[in-house]
DNA sequence: CGGAACGTTCAGTATGTACTGAACATAACA
DNA sequence: TGTTATGTTCAGTACATACTGAACGTTCCG
């Protein structure tokens, strides 16, 4: 028999579901339009959907990408505790499953994005404040001013909101 | 006295407060970073630090962006109410300035965003909802009406919670 | 009416970046 | 220890797309 190459091991029951094509296809839009790639959305999408775990030469030939997108990908998902690895005994492979737990991956990719935005905001708005502290009111400074101070109250309201009540019921 | 070019009218005064410059810097890799250029971020900062009204020319020399740029990032501006036009007497050009009123403009943005994929999924669920429910339960189809399932829950929870209090209270 | 002053459009290009794939590192077996 | 099976890394590229700028449409003025 010939060196075990990939497509031979049975493309067939590879093949995920047409339905479940779809919601990878979907995915993979969506992670892509929010800039975290496409590859990301659809691996996801497709351990979500199966009911054993999988390896990396299944995500290769399920999604058609490369053995270095689905090494990456995976681990960025491990982070987010989107897919947790799994010990199948007798096998060297590295295998994965989605958590059923949804909310969890959304609220830690949520806080690598948003959060730390308000946070950034936060930052340069002391800055701000601090810079503005020092100098006089002259001219457009005033105008500067009043913006920086509604920038503030806005950034506050969006910091509270933001940790508070809203991830809990969301994600719950 | 040679034809008007931009450049030459008075640079020093269309400079921008470096303290503003951050903040036009900081929005251009916010809008960016969300998958809607640059430009849309810096041009809004612009504005929004500008106590009187700036034309397409003076976008321009303040971004150092192209015309197109400038009207195509402008009119996006205004469709989301982020900017006005306002009327400048004795002028023919069309003059901006941005809303001191933050929380629609960003509502109107993210409606667009968040809001649609909202929709989208819930269409796609529709689907498969649909087709599940003519097949049988064969194999693998039991484990993915479940993950439709919980799925839908999860839609519907977004759903609720996007277009009612958590708005509101954000934007207000 | 002709021409100037603006704003808009859109084909072309430049720029960033997600993805590939071969080279490398690591672990397991014999 | 050498060899094979697997996972990771990273330079190179392929691709998407935001931006440019010239051509066009429109409005105003003389």
């Amino acid at each position: 028999m010939n060196k075990k190459q990939r497509q031979e091991t049975d493309t067939k029951t590879q093949e995920p579901n047409p339905l479940v094509r779809r919601f990878i296809e979907h995915a993979g839009n969506t992670t892509q339009s929010v800039g975290l790639g496409r590859v990301l959305g659809q691996l996801f999408a497709y351990l979500y959907f199966s009911p054993d775990p999988k390896n990396l030469g299944d995500m290769q030939d399920a999604l058609g990408i490369s053995k270095g997108s689905a090494s990456t990908a995976v681990r960025q998902l491990e982070q987010w505790d989107a897919v947790q690895k799994v010990w199948v005994k007798g096998d060297r492979k590295d295998y994965y499953q989605a958590t059923d737990w949804f909310g969890g991956f959304i609220r830690k990719a949520l806080a690598e994005t948003v959060g730390k935005k308000i946070e950034t905001y936060g930052s340069l708005l002391d800055e701000a404040e601090h810079e503005l502290a020092n100098n006089g009111s002259s001219g457009d400074e005033a105008f500067i001013r009043k913006r920086v101070e509604y920038l503030r109250s806005f950034q506050m309201k969006a910091s509270d909101a933001w940790e508070s009540p809203l991830l809990r019921i969301l994600l719950k």
